[in-house]
RNA sequence: GCCCGGGUGGCGAAAUGGCAGACGCAACGGACUUAAAAUCCGUUGUUCCGAAAGGAACGUGUGGGUUCGAGUCCCACCCCGGGUACCA
C-alpha cells in the first residue's frame, strides 16, 4: 500500500481508497506552487511552437469576485490544455492599479492611494495563487509603478512628437461644488456624484487628446485581420462607435456678418428642402448671435442635463433673429438653437430638412417652420408639405431643386457634393463618430502628462533622460479645489528643460485606459530598461493567441488597445496590426437572474467558496453551468454536484492506481469509454470551448468507469485512471496534481503530454442503427460494422416492430445513411 | 427604432439536417445506519393502452414552408436578454 493513504472500505469493491480531501491538497499545492517560479515560465527559446494566452488585468479593488474567478478559470484550463499538448505558453499577470477608488480611499479614509492599492494587491495576489492560476509571476506587472508608467510617458512624447498627442480646448463637466472636472462616469443624473444636489455644469477646458481618428480608417479596415477571431457583436460594437458616415460639408453664409457657417448632411440631395439651420448650444456662433435676453436661454441651454439622457430629451429650440443664404438656392433661412443637435459631431451645425428627416420634422412642426417636400419616391409623388404626416427618409427622386429636378438621390450626393467643392462652398467630406480620445484627468492617482509649461518655449516634453516624471508621495487628499498634484508647489515649479527659465509641469494626469493600452507588450518583456520592450523579444508572441475577458470593454480597452499598437507599429516597435488573434467575451455570473452587486448586497465571496468546496470545484462549477460565453447563475446545489463528482473520481482514481497481474472481462468496454472522451475532449478544446460537455463527458466516463470497476484488470484499472488524471488535469490542477503524486509519477501534470485517443479502441462491438418508418423512429437494430446497406435493410426488416408498421404496405424507398439509420419510406 | 443573441422537462443545460432532453441539480423510492449526514443503487417530458414485457399519440415560443426526415434550414409573427441611438 502506499504510505500514507488513509484505508477505507469502499462498500461495493473493498479496495483500499484515499479520501477527497479538497483543503489538505489545495493548500499544500498552492504553498508549493507559489514558491517555484520555474513553473509557469515560457522557455521563449523557438523549441516549441508559441501560445499566448492572456486575460484582462484585473482592477485592484480589494478581493476578487466571481466574475474574475470565471475569465481566469476559461483562461487557466486553456493554458494548462496548451501546456499538456506541448506550447511553450506564456501566461502573466498584473494590475491595472491607477484609477479613482484609490483616491476616494483617500479621501475618505486618509489612506494612500499607493498604499491602499499595495495592500489590495498582495491580498488579490494572494487569492489568485490559492485559486491554482498558472501565472508567470516574474512578469508580474503593476501599472502604477514607476517603471511601468515611465513607458506611458516615454509613448506619450513619442505621440507628442508626431503631432499626435495635442491640447486643445473642449467642453468638460465641472461640478462647482468640487471645483474640478468629472469625469463622466461620475456625473449622476446630471449632478456630481458626490454632491447629489448639484447640477454639473459645462466648462471649456484645454484638455490633452490622443488622435485616435488619424486611425480610424485603419481601425475599420484592419478588422478584416481579426474577423475570423474575434466575436461580431464585438466587431459591430466597434464599427458603429467608429460610425463612419459619408456625406458632404456645405457652408451656408450669414445674412448679418457674412460668415461661413458649415453644416454636414448625408442628404445634400435634399438641401432645397432645408428650411433653416439649427446650431448646437455649443456652437461658438450661437454664443455669437446670442445677445441680450437670448444669452441666458442659451446658457441654461447649455447646462441642462436633461440633454444626456435621450429618453428624456424633448426637442426644444429658438430663433435666433437670424439668416443665413442656402448656396445653391440662394434662399434665405432663419438659423435657430437647438438642444438636439450635437456639437461633438459633424460641425455642430445642420440644415433641418423637415421633409426629409424625422428628427427635423419633429422640430419644425413644433415651431411652426415650414415643411418642403424636395424628393418624391421612385414610383410616386411628392407629398405635401402642409399635410404630411411622417417625414419621406428613403432615397427617391429629386424635386422642385433647380436644375438638379429629375436626378435621382444617390447621383444627385455625388454631383452636388462636387459642384460645391468646384464654386469653393463645400466638399464630399467623411464623419467620424469617433472622437480623439480626452486623456487628461485632473487627478493624482495616475500617470503624470511629462511635459513642463514655459512663458517662453510653451509646451516642453521631459527629456527623456529625466523620465519618469514620479508621482509625489506627500500629497493631501481633501477632495476640493484643484487636483492634488496642481496643490503641490515642490512638484508643479521646475525649470523648462529648454531655456532653463522658471516653468511649470502639467499637473493634469492620464486616463487610466492608456495603461492597459500596452501592458499585453510589456509583459513579454518586463523588465526593460530602456524601452517600453524590445521589439525582437516581442514579436514572436504576436498577435497575442487568446485574449480572454468581459464584453463590457467591448469599445474602449479594445479599441484604445487596438489604436495603440498600429501606432507603435508606426513606431517600429510592434509588427503587426492587430494585438489579439483571437477574442473570447466571457459571459457574467449572476444570482437569480441578477448580476452581483455590492449595492445589491447579492455577492457570492469566492474564498468562502474556496474554503468550503475548494478552487477545483469552484472552477468546475464556473466552466460546467454553460457555454463559457454565456451569463450562468450561481447555484449551490450544482456546485455540491461539482464536488460530488470530483471526490467520486479522485476516490475512482486512489483505488485504481496500483497496477498488477490479472485480466478482466469489462477491460475493452472500459477502454472503448476513456478513448472515446479523450476524442470528445480534444476536440471540444481544439474547435469549441463548451468545456460544459468536455465535464459532462468525464463524468458520463466515471459513471461508466464505476459501473465497469469490478470487473476490470489491474493494468486496465491503472491505465484507466492515469488517463482520467491528465484529463482531469486542464479543469482542476490541484486534485490532479494530488492524484499523480500518489501515483508515484514525477513532475507537474500539467507538463504531461495530453493522451491520445485510439479509434480502433474507441470503435463501439456493433453498430446500432435507428429504423425509422415514414420518418418516425420504429427500432433499432443491432448489426456488425461494416454491414451493407442489404444487411441493415434485413436486419430491420426482421424486426417485429418494423413489420407491424410496414404490414399491408410497400417499402418504396429506403433512405440509409451509413452507419448512421435507416429511414423507411412504405406507402398503400 | 436599428444591430446582435436567445426561447427545449420542475431548474442549469445537451444535440455537423438523422435516436430530442446527454450531463448535472432538484424530487421520489430503495440499500447501508440505532439514527442522521455522507455514500451507493434505481425512477423521473406529458398523456394514453397493457398485469407485465412492451407499445401508441403528443412534445423544442406561434403559424406556414422546404425535406424521406426539421430543435437545427427558409418565410412571417410573438416574447425575453444585451448592445446602440436625436450621429444629421
Amino acid at each position: 500500500m502506499r504510505p500514507g493513504a488513509t484505508v477505507l472500505r469502499h462498500p461495493k469493491h473493498a479496495m483500499p481508497e484515499t479520501p477527497y480531501t479538497h483543503e489538505a491538497i489545495e493548500l499544500k499545492w498552492s504553498a508549493a506552487w507559489a514558491e517555484d517560479s520555474s513553473l509557469y515560465k515560457a522557455a521563449d527559446d523557438g523549441s516549441k511552437p508559441r501560445y499566448y494566452v492572456l486575460e484582462m488585468l484585473p482592477y485592484p479593488s480589494g478581493v476578487l469576485h466571481m466574475g474574475h474567478v470565471r475569465n481566469y478559470s476559461i483562461g487557466d484550463t486553456l493554458a494548462r490544455y496548451m501546456w499538456m499538448k506541448g506550447c511553450d505558453v506564456l501566461h502573466p499577470m498584473g494590475w491595472d492599479a491607477f484609477g479613482l477608488p484609490a483616491e476616494n480611499a483617500a479621501i475618505k479614509r486618509g489612506l494612500h492611494p499607493g498604499d491602499w492599492t499595495r495592500s489590495n494587491i498582495a491580498h488579490m495576489k494572494k487569492q489568485l495563487q490559492r485559486l491554482g492560476f498558472a501565472y508567470d509571476w516574474d512578469r508580474e506587472i503593476s501599472t502604477c509603478e514607476p517603471e511601468y508608467y515611465r513607458w506611458n510617458q516615454w509613448i506619450f512624447l513619442r505621440m507628442l512628437e508626431r503631432g499626435l498627442a495635442y491640447r486643445k480646448s473642449s467642453l468638460v463637466n465641472w461640478c462647482p461644488e468640487c471645483a474640478t472636472v468629472l469625469a463622466n462616469e461620475q456625473v449622476v443624473e446630471g449632478c456630481c456624484w458626490r454632491h447629489e444636489t448639484t447640477p454639473v455644469e459645462q466648462r471649456e477646458l484645454v484638455q490633452w487628446f490622443l488622435r485616435i481618428t488619424a486611425y480610424a480608417d485603419q481601425l475599420l479596415d484592419d478588422m478584416s485581420q481579426i474577423e475570423a477571431g474575434w466575436p461580431p457583436q464585438v466587431l459591430s460594437m466597434q464599427r458603429n462607435w467608429i460610425g463612419r458616415s459619408e456625406g458632404a460639408e456645405i457652408d451656408f453664409t450669414l445674412k448679418t456678418t457674412g460668415e461661413k457657417l458649415r453644416v454636414f448632411t448625408t442628404r445634400v440631395d435634399t438641401i432645397y428642402g432645408a428650411t433653416c439651420l439649427i446650431l448646437a448650444p455649443e456652437h461658438p456662433v450661437s454664443r455669437e448671435l446670442c445677445t441680450g435676453d437670448l444669452a441666458a436661454k442659451l446658457k441654461a441651454m447649455v447646462d441642462d442635463q436633461g440633454r444626456k439622457d435621450p429618453e428624456l430629451l424633448v426637442k426644444e429650440g429658438f430663433d435666433t433673429g437670424h439668416t443665413a443664404v442656402n448656396p445653391y438656392s440662394g434662399e434665405e433661412i432663419p438659423v435657430w438653437v437647438g438642444n438636439f443637435v450635437l456639437w461633438g459631431y459633424g460641425t455642430g451645425a445642420i440644415m433641418a430638412v423637415p421633409a426629409h428627416d424625422e428628427r427635423d420634422f419633429e422640430f419644425c412642426r413644433k415651431y411652426g417652420i415650414n415643411v418642403r417636400p424636395v424628393i418624391r419616391p421612385v414610383d410616386g409623388v411628392l407629398d405635401d408639405g402642409a399635410t404630411m404626416e411622417t417625414a419621406f427618409c428613403e432615397y427617391g427622386v429629386v424635386e422642385a431643386s433647380g436644375e438638379w429636378s429629375g436626378l435621382d438621390s444617390a447621383e444627385a450626393r455625388k454631383r452636388m457634393a462636387a459642384r460645391a467643392e468646384e464654386q469653393g462652398f463645400g466638399k464630399a467630406a467623411i464623419t467620424y463618430r469617433l472622437k480623439d480620445w480626452g486623456v487628461s484627468r485632473q487627478r493624482y492617482w495616475g500617470t503624470p502628462i511629462p511635459v513642463v509649461h514655459c512663458k517662453a518655449c510653451g509646451i516642453v516634453p521631459v527629456p527623456e533622460d529625466q523620465l519618469p516624471v514620479v508621482l509625489p508621495k506627500e500629497v493631501e487628499f481633501t477632495g476640493k479645489g484643484k487636483s492634488p498634484l496642481a496643490q503641490l508647489p515642490s512638484f508643479v515649479n521646475t525649470a523648462c528643460p529648454k531655456c532653463g527659465a522658471d516653468a511649470q509641469r502639467e499637473t493634469d494626469t492620464m486616463d487610466t485606459f492608456v495603461d492597459s493600452s500596452w501592458y499585453f507588450l510589456r509583459y513579454v518583456d518586463p523588465k526593460n530598461e530602456s524601452l517600453p520592450f524590445d521589439a525582437a523579444t516581442v514579436k514572436p508572441w504576436f498577435g497575442v493567441d487568446q485574449y480572454i475577458g468581459g464584453v463590457t470593454h467591448a469599445i474602449l480597452h479594445l479599441l484604445y488597445a487596438r489604436f495603440w499598437c498600429k501606432f507603435l507599429r508606426d513606431i517600429g516597435l510592434v509588427a503587426v496590426d492587430e494585438p489579439f488573434k483571437n477574442l473570447f467575451t466571457q459571459g457574467m455570473v449572476q444570482l437569480n437572474g441578477q448580476t452581483m452587486s455590492k449595492s445589491k448586497g447579492n455577492i457570492v465571496d469566492p474564498d468562502e467558496m474556496v474554503i468550503k468546496y475548494g478552487a477545483d470545484t469552484s472552477r468546475l462549477f464556473t466552466l460546467f453551468a454553460g457555454p463559457p460565453e454565456k451569463n450562468i447563475d450561481w447555484n449551490e446545489s450544482s456546485v455540491e454536484g461539482q464536488y460530488r463528482f470530483l471526490s467520486r473520481l479522485f476516490r475512482w482514481v486512489t483505488r485504481n492506481m496500483d497496477g498488477g497481474e490479472g485480466s478482466g472481462e469489462t477491460d475493452a468496454k472500459a477502454l472503448r469509454k476513456v478513448h472515446q472522451t479523450i476524442r470528445k475532449i480534444t476536440h471540444d478544446f481544439d474547435n469549441r470551448w463548451h468545456f460544459n460537455t468536455s465535464i459532462a463527458a468525464l463524468m458520463e466516463m466515471m459513471n461508466e468507469l464505476l459501473a465497469a470497476e469490478p470487473g476490470l484488470s489491474p493494468a486496465v484499472r491503472k491505465e484507466c485512471a492515469e488517463k482520467v488524471t491528465l484529463m482531469i488535469a486542464p479543469f482542476a490542477p490541484f486534485a490532479a496534481e494530488e492524484l499523480w503524486q500518489l501515483m508515484g509519477r514525477t513532475g507537474p501534470v500539467f507538463k504531461q503530454a495530453w493522451p491520445k485517443w485510439s479509434d480502433e479502441l474507441a470503435m463501439e462491438e456493433a453498430l446500432e442503427i435507428p429504423v425509422q418508418v415514414n420518418g418516425k423512429l420504429r427500432a433499432r437494430v443491432s448489426v456488425p460494422h461494416g454491414s451493407s446497406e442489404d444487411e441493415v435493410k434485413a436486419a430491420a426488416l426482421a424486426d417485429a416492430n418494423v413489420q407491424a408498421h410496414t404490414a399491408g404496405k410497400t417499402v418504396v424507398k429506403a433512405i440509409y445513411v451509413q452507419g448512421k439509420m435507416l429511414n423507411l419510406v412504405v406507402k398503400g
